[in-house]
RNA sequence: GGGCGAGUAGUUCAGUGGGAGAACGCCUCGCUUACAACGAGGAGGUCAGAGGUUCGAUACCUCUCUCGCCCACCA
């Protein structure tokens, strides 16, 4: 025992204030962590490991509060595991967010008047390295702030030259197996950003325009048109063809005949195909294979050649004759006004379709042909689809489990080059003595490496090996950000240097081996496709093993009117601001309470206060425990529970038991109100009220056994919280640990003294606790007296009045109970004396009468009461009584119930009837002889 | 067009095949030596609607309505 420690900190603990200060507290704990190096851990063949890896966040991001939900959960899940005696670790790091960065930088420097073309590709590079190591660590340091327990040693970044050579490797790979071609295709074109995008990067929004009915006349029929329908009449620039189903009869008068496109005057095949749908519009569609994917298809169907009408800034171009140089929504105004002076719009009707936005910039996306590199999937998805229908992957809310599948099921080729300059750049070289070029006309996907003066290295090649040229260059593309994220589990943790292969001595082991693959993956649903998808695909190909068990997608932070937070909605509720107004420990238990299992949230700020609330209340019932404790001196023992003890350990056992399933469940919100009940409710309410008149016995041996009890209580709450509230739990558990050792052994167990909360071990349920006997009688008292209470809250008795308390009936044991504790209970009903009797009595003069727990209370209201108020209270109490009773009676008349019914059930019900019975006869006693 | 989720107290939401709950708000009382960011008590609900299964449905099934989200070559 370290009295004068014990004495500092109580001296301390008096000074503590009323209101828990998180600014206070937070920093020193987390630095505190951090320095002692407690979020470390090597690999421990000793443990079993536990591993998350953090959804990397984008290096340019800042805390929002879609952050702020997903790594309290994951920091949940890893301080439960680390307490359970897991070796843990969560690998954090950023992603480089290649076009989201690149535009960061892009709109700094513009206001420089520069674009990054003036300065060229190196010299852009080096601006964006420049920014990321100035504001690059931004995020990092909030994830801190939240309390994430990352282990930081580790932290990655997807351009470090490991996670670098990892993309290279898997790239190469891919392309040596022949899953990587390039194709001239209709791809996504971002102009604002100048750059392809895959088809899981655009963003459809539902948008009001029009459908336009445009009039081509057919060619050597004076009089005839075909009507075709289009939302983007500026494509009609493009068009080669009008396509119509072969079964349409209305266009029989076609056979043979050809169209003049309008202001172009370029003569038009007419083609039959099946995917023109007979109902739709006129029938007859326009087809622009450069600028539509269903028209590009039809055109590789019947060989038309595709004219490219807009350049990569979606300006017309010069196939768009007299439109050249126009921006695309202006010609499209442009266009329709010339038709229509020669009378070729049919008519105009308002049209709600959905359009394409990018997801970095919003610009409305242009589909567009061009030359790009495809990942072909369907290979890559077979595994990933047999691993999660198997059960090797589990993802959580199931639901998702068949959006995964259906999306994999129906996987399309993944566009992987970006015309972007920030990302790793394609390690495909070129000969420029025997290369041929990309072949224009072609519209097959390339098989690349099969081609003259093609090579793919890691490194630049010095010769080519076909003609031995030595002019070489690299291809100019950069790859999507997202072929680095996919391979993050496993390039975070070394490969593809490390083996994934344990090897024989402990000296070698690595964490690719020890840790992969990961246990949990913890993400929101927006990137299911994006990421969680591709990563099960790229696990399976580059190590032949899943990258996590588990997956569990969390809901989406809305603000209180279902919207996503977002800046530019101006709706967002910053978690930094909560956390310096309320606390990261308020902010981390609010959002984790209000967060039921895959449901998004609906926040808005003011929810905040009931965490703060809660920290508030920890608190303070630390607070008035610890500075009313002594040194645990002497040699005491705790030889039997009281019935109060042994209702608190019983329940503390429950609620362990309990706490872990829901844990296990990923069911976050029950397991934090459990705990919030358990604290506020019996700990505080009932527990520590109870406990108080023998913390201020001045018999020493008294308060060392009640100081203990409470001691060993608040200790196994303060590690249930840990996971929750990392701070005040840490910073009071910090203040308590004196006491725990002597706390332990006289509660006949032994105190594990650790540097810090974090490292404790987490609560397991003792068996000598379980005490049901206790747990019922208590209850029975409780609701004893909160009859009480309630009574004399009905008649107006005014709380400084102590009143004299009679209890009658046949339950000895209670009675006597009430009795021995009456001390401890009297003052928690303000009664001011107590007789009890086992054999029924008439009811005392000026008594207001109640029942509960089987006993009927008589509340001594000499004075105070109030005869008439008293009937009517007791009247009413009959009415619903009687009502009652009538429900249960008509039930236990349905045959069918009793016959059917589950025994139990029915066993219940008639003790239900009986015990209504007889408290509706002792109330009707009562009123009668009032 | 397909799919998913939600509709429960004034508000925000848990929840379960057999007693309808919490938080906040509201009302009454109380600054009782941890906490007024508190304590004690209370009012308040045809569990969206209609059918069905069942002895019994707020819960399971079907349909309808309202809201939200995702997916789809919606010219």
């Amino acid at each position: 025992m370290q009295i004068d420690e014990g004495t500092r900190e109580r001296k301390n603990l008096s000074r503590m204030e009323s209101r828990y200060q998180s600014k206070k507290t937070e920093q020193k704990w987390y630095d505190y962590w951090e320095k002692g190096g407690f979020f470390h851990v090597e690999p421990d063949l000793n443990k079993p490991p536990f591993c998350i890896v953090i959804p990397p966040p984008n290096v340019t991001g800042i805390l929002h509060m879609g952050h702020a939900l997903n790594n309290t959960i994951q920091d949940i899940l890893i301080r439960w595991k680390r307490m359970q005696g897991y070796c843990v670790l969560w690998i954090p790091g950023t992603d480089h967010a290649g076009i989201a960065t690149q535009n960061v930088v892009e709109r700094e420097i513009f206001k420089e008047g520069l674009t990054r073309y003036d300065l060229g590709r190196e010299k852009f590079i080096k601006k964006i390295w420049q920014w990321r190591n100035e504001y690059g660590s931004t995020i990092v340091k909030q994830l801190r702030k939240l309390g994430a327990s990352c282990d930081w040693e580790r932290e990655r970044f997807t351009m470090d030259e490991g996670l670098s050579e990892a993309v290279l490797e898997a790239f190469i790979k891919l392309y040596n197996k022949g899953v990587i071609y390039k194709g001239n295709y209709i791809i996504n074109w971002c102009p604002r950003c100048r750059t392809a995008l895959s088809d899981e990067e655009v963003e459809h929004e539902e948008q009001e325009g029009f459908l336009y009915y445009l009039k081509y006349p057919v060619i050597n029929a004076e009089g005839k048109f075909v009507t075709v329908a289009t939302t983007r009449p500026e494509t009609m620039l493009g068009d080669v063809a009008v396509a119509v189903h072969p079964n349409d009869e209305r266009y029989e008068f076609l056979k043979g005949k050809k169209i003049l496109l309008p202001l172009i005057n370029r003569e038009l095949q007419i083609v039959r195909d099946d995917a023109v749908d007979l109902e739709f519009g006129t029938g007859a569609v326009k087809i622009t294979p450069a600028h539509d994917v269903a028209d590009f298809e039809i055109a590789l169907r019947h060989n038309l050649k595709p004219v490219v009408i807009m350049d990569d800034t979606g300006k017309m171009n010069e196939n768009a004759i007299h439109f050249k140089g126009m921006d695309r929504f202006k010609a499209r105004k442009e266009i329709i006004k010339e038709l229509e002076s020669q009378d070729l719009v049919e008519k105009t009707e308002p049209y709600v379709n959905s359009v394409g936005h990018c997801y970095r910039c919003h610009t409305v996306v242009e589909p567009y042909i061009s030359w790009q590199w495809f990942v072909k999937m369907k290979p890559l998805a077979q595994p990933g689809i047999k691993m999660v229908k198997d059960g090797e992957i589990k993802i959580l809310p199931s639901r998702w489990e068949k959006v995964y599948l259906h999306w994999m099921e129906n996987i399309r080729d993944w566009c992987i080059s970006r015309q972007i300059w920030w990302g790793h750049r394609i390690p495909v070289y070129y000969c420029e003595n025997c290369w041929e070029g990309d072949k224009e006309n072609s519209f097959e996907p390339q098989d690349v490496s099969k081609l003259k003066g093609v090579m793919v290295s890691k490194e630049q090649p010095l010769v080519c090996p076909d003609c031995g040229g030595k002019n070489i260059i690299q291809d100019e593309d950069v790859l999507d950000t997202w072929f680095s994220s996919w391979l993050w589990p496993f390039s975070a943790m070394g490969w593809p240097k490390e083996d994934l292969k344990l090897q024989a001595e402990n000296s070698q082991l690595n964490d690719l081996a020890y840790f992969y693959p990961t246990s949990t993956l913890v993400t929101a649903q927006e990137i299911l496709f994006f990421w969680v998808a591709r990563m099960i695909m790229a696990g399976l190909e580059f190590t032949g093993e899943v990258p996590f068990r588990d997956v569990y997608i969390h809901g989406t932070v809305r603000d209180d009117k279902g919207r996503k937070m977002s800046k530019s909605l101006g709706n967002a509720i910053d978690p930094l601001g909560i956390i310096d107004e309320y606390g990261a420990d308020a902010l981390r238990f609010s959002l984790i309470s209000i967060t039921s299992v895959g449901q998004d949230v609906f926040l808005s700020k003011d929810k905040f206060i009931f965490g703060r609330n809660f920290t508030n209340k920890i608190w303070n019932a630390a607070r008035f425990l610890i500075s009313n404790l002594d040194d645990l001196d002497g040699d005491f023992t705790i030889e039997n529970f009281s019935l109060f003890d042994g209702w608190i350990l019983n329940n503390l056992n429950n609620l362990i038991a309990k706490m872990n399933r829901a844990l296990e469940e990923y069911s976050f919100n029950e397991a934090a109100n459990l705990l919030y009940e358990f604290f506020w409710h019996q700990f505080c309410d009932w527990y520590i009220e109870l406990k108080k008149k023998d913390l201020y016995s001045e018999d020493r041996d008294v308060k060392n056994r009640a100081s203990v009890m409470l001691i060993f209580v608040l200790d196994n709450l303060l590690r249930l919280l840990h996971p929750f509230m990392p701070f005040i739990s840490e910073d009071i558990w910090q203040k308590l640990k004196v006491y725990l050792t002597k706390s332990y052994e006289v509660m006949g167990l032994q105190f594990q003294d650790t540097n810090s909360l974090m490292l404790a071990s987490w609560p397991k349920e003792v068996r000598q606790f379980k005490d049901e006997k206790s747990k019922d009688e208590m209850e029975d008292i409780i609701a004893i007296i909160q009859c009480i209470r309630n009574i004399r809250s009905e008649l107006n008795v005014p709380p400084s009045k102590k009143t004299a308390l009679v209890l009658v009936g046949e339950r000895e044991r209670l009675l006597a109970d009430f009795k021995k504790h009456s001390d401890y209970l009297m003052p928690l009903a303000q009664v001011s004396s107590l007789e009890v009797f086992s054999q029924d009595i008439n009811r005392p003069a000026n008594s207001a009468f109640g029942a509960a727990g089987g006993l009927k209370i008589y509340i001594l209201l000499e004075g105070v009461i109030d005869l008439e108020q008293e009937k009517k209270r007791l009247e009413k109490k009959e009415k619903g009584l009687g009502r009652e009773l009538k429900q249960v009676q008509k039930k236990l008349e349905n045959k069918d119930f009793l016959n059917k019914a589950n025994p139990e059930v029915v066993l219940k019900t008639k003790q239900k009837e009986q015990s209504l019975k007889v408290q509706l006869k002792d109330l009707v006693v009562i009123i009668n002889n009032l």
